[in-house]
DNA sequence: AAAATTGTTCGCGTTTCGCGTACATCCATT
DNA sequence: AATGGATGTACGCGAAACGCGAACAATTTT
């Protein structure tokens, strides 16, 4: 499962093996035997994998299909970083404004 | 950091040892070493319990310390909608350029 | 075409797992 | 107080799985 997982995040990240080993600080040879399924990672490099990938160990580990919980932005009860600084809730409201027209110029075309 | 939280949990819940080791169907000395920090849960074992405790395996393995997850946008492999529409990943391109934008001239007032 | 990067596989030494066992502790019933 | 049963703790053993480096194939870059 987790190997699954593992293997669609990098894919779709673009990243190579050894990228994710150096953020790890493991070898190459051993992260790849987390995606053919050939080792397991231990707990702590789960938790890692998920921040890495900007997910869940529930995701990883199958116990949840959501990579994330789906949110509303414009319910936003929930904290978001851009640049690591705190998205404020004004910078919201102006966010969703600005999808909002950006999405409005799309459907007239 | 799992073995922490593992105790708290079946203190709460007032289970003994064989009682969660017969869910599990391992020894009760196996689980016992989970709590004790001796050993390591699989990451099957970490997912039923989490199932078994009604919680989640980021917060057994402890990746969501905090009360609310932070997440970086630019980083962002999760769901988020706007109007009931799914924001998606060119929007939040478009997203973050804006902010970075903004921040950019509030910077400069 | 050569060089560099990326992905795959395997053997080896070491770590750590899961179990059974032994023992201490706590409670309830007598 | 004494006894029996459930509970929690600690440890040795054999087996399983880990992480690494190395070697090689495949792909991309120069």
């Amino acid at each position: 499962m987790i190997s699954k997982r593992l293997s669609e995040l990098r894919k779709k990240k673009q990243w190579s093996l050894q990228y994710i080993a150096d953020q790890l600080n493991i070898a190459k040879s051993t992260y790849a035997g987390y995606e053919s399924g050939y080792r397991q990672p231990s707990l702590e490099a789960v938790k890692e994998l998920a921040i890495l990938f900007g997910t869940t160990t529930d995701y990883l580990l199958g116990a949840t299909d959501e990579e994330q919980p789906t949110i509303e932005l414009t319910n936003a009860a929930f904290h978001m970083t851009v640049d690591g600084e705190t998205v404020t809730e004004d910078e919201i409201v102006w966010l969703i404004a600005f999808l909002r027209a950006k999405r409005d110029i799309e459907k007239k075309k």
